[in-house]
DNA sequence: TTTAGCACTCTCGGCAGGTGAGTGCTAAAG
DNA sequence: CTTTAGCACTCACCTGCCGAGAGTGCTAAA
């Protein structure tokens, strides 16, 4: 497999970066005029065939040039690929949008903006995993008094979402009550994520604080929904970029890729299985059918080491993987840091 | 223009008609055969001549049959077409939907559900504006304290907006301080709408307040942004819908509507120049260029009869538009009503 | 082992011819 | 005067064909 002598690598990496650039089919002639190769094209062209044979490189018909197969994008991705920096003009755009996303401290709006840049950074569309509020730790829950025997519970997470809900409030309590209520419930579950809310804590809970079994009751249930409720965790940004790659000037593959966009559940669990540091997956490496045109690039984000969701980009196999992989990377650092200061 | 003996009106109603269905242009056969017009195929043919002649039909090519010209649309929604009433299903659909609908008390999740229902129920791309912040009026206004010199404003408005901020809070301040300021605000500011704030008005509140203006600054200070930060109030559904159209089959035209789709602001725009009742704009009526093949059909929702936003569905001009007015009409009647409970 | 040369293969664009749907016009029928 | 049948005509679309061009594989010489 690795049997690639340094040649036979060269030839390969001189096809992937030319594809990359033209989406065209790369003839010998190309390869032995723009590529420091001094070859002649005759003898790359056995190399090529060598290389076809091998599984890295498939031609579209019998006289055309040579394309990476999703084997050679792999042995590319792994062994061939230069590191890129940021380009200034990146890091520039980088740097503004951060300061812009300081201001904002709600999680939800932190994440469709990063979808957002992340898309037009890299021209490409990107999905955004938010955190999962299950997953999320206390920070502060509140309640509110308001008018007419209702009241306002308010969650804070430590991974930034702000929850509220109007519950009815049972029977009148004063604010002493109030106080010892919400006191109460802070010193107990601080620090705790709401998936770690069993049956068995929920009845310790309530023999506690049986006085008030009533309001007790409204606020947990809000708790409940939060773990319960899978609301729409995924952002997209860029999605009319899929239109400049040539790979997608079919219509039908197109309606298959947007009908997927619109299925949040599918693309939920798609990022959830990606959680693990910087992940490549190309053409049919991706689980999902959709995408076996496609290579999906993705990293997590993570509050003090738990990682807490995803940041990804999708494009056709023939990718700008070592840009793409460069921004990302620092996307997903920048905003490890901006979340650990909410 | 009304110019149109009833015969003329009939023919041009089956012409509409079985485009809306086939979407391929309608020969005189076809229609002395499929419709109840007791016609010659060459009678037809004459009065077909007529109707090009006045503009309501188009040949794409000279030997093809007729296809309905943007007027024809108009002179079809305004005078022929024939109120549809809602399939059972459809019916049930809703019931269904907003039974779900009930339970969410935000805004912008009702909103966005809004959207994804009209869509998937009218088979279109379906456009809905949430409420403008701005133009929502006060129900309340609450400081909760939180540790470490923080605390988080809460602001409700009568058209559901829950919004929170977490602010300084420069001294540290009773419950009883807290209190009175937090009443006072209520009783100045409640069914106020927040664009009514004022210079004038804001002075008048400081100089009530002036014992505590670091506090009342911070919290002035988020009714501010919600009066500026215009944030993204368009929810799209149903988007991959048009790749279902033949008449967006051609890649160019799509990508300039999916990147409309991106710009939030136009978008805005567009929807808030329809505020008013339900509106029908075929083709060149639209106003952005994008839509120039499309039509949009907007309805808009209010509260005690103050217009809140607006729903619609954009299409081919070759639109079920019978069909579409009927559920656009029902979906905003009883999204008036759940507002009202809010 | 590398390279030059050459025949071969396949795509693509343009062109010709046949088919079919639908028209416009004319003249006869009502 | 209106309607209808008939017929010639037009145009899109499909098919097959041809030549050009790009690129290959193979062979034989360097």
């Amino acid at each position: 497999m690795a049997g690639l002598n340094e040649r036979k690598q060269k030839i390969l990496h001189a096809v992937v970066t030319d594809y990359i650039q033209t989406a065209e089919p790369v003839g010998s002639r190309t390869i032995s005029r723009h590529y420091q190769i001094d070859l002649s094209a005759a003898t790359i062209r056995n190399e090529m065939a060598d290389l076809e044979e091998l599984g890295y490189l498939t031609q579209p018909h019998t006289s055309a040039g040579r394309i990476p197969s999703q084997q050679g994008y792999r042995f590319y991705v792994d062994a061939l690929m230069d590191a890129t920096g940021l380009a200034r003009e990146e890091e520039e755009y980088l740097t503004r949008f951060f300061m812009q996303l300081e201001k904002m401290r709600e999680i939800d709006q932190i994440v469709q903006q990063t979808a957002r840049a992340l898309s037009v950074i890299t021209r490409y569309t990107s999905l955004v995993l938010a955190p999962q509020i299950k997953q999320s730790a206390f920070k502060q829950m509140r309640l509110v008094p308001m008018e007419n025997g209702k009241a306002l519970v308010v969650l804070i997470t430590d991974t930034g979402y702000i929850r509220n809900k109007v519950i009815e409030m049972p029977k009148a309590l004063n604010q002493k009550e109030i106080d010892f209520i919400v006191a109460y419930l802070n010193k107990e579950l601080s620090g705790q994520t709401i998936a770690t809310l069993t049956a068995a804590r929920l009845r310790k809970l309530r023999s506690d604080l049986y006085l008030h079994t009533d309001i007790l009751n409204s606020m947990l249930t809000m708790l409940e929904q939060c773990a319960q409720n899978p609301e729409n965790r995924v952002f997209l940004g860029g999605t009319s970029n899929i239109l400049n790659q040539p790979e997608f000037k079919d219509v039908e593959k197109l309606k298959h890729l947007l009908t997927l966009f619109e299925e949040g559940e599918r693309l939920t669990l798609l990022l959830e299985t990606s959680m693990d540091g910087l992940s490549i997956r190309i053409g049919t490496e991706n689980v999902l059918a959709e995408m076996k045109d496609c290579s999906l690039i993705t990293a997590s984000y993570s509050l003090h080491g738990r990682p807490l969701g995803t940041i990804g980009v999708l494009g056709p196999t023939r990718m700008e993987y070592a840009r793409v992989i460069t921004i990302i990377e620092e996307i997903s650092q920048r905003l490890n840091k901006l979340i650990a200061t909410l």
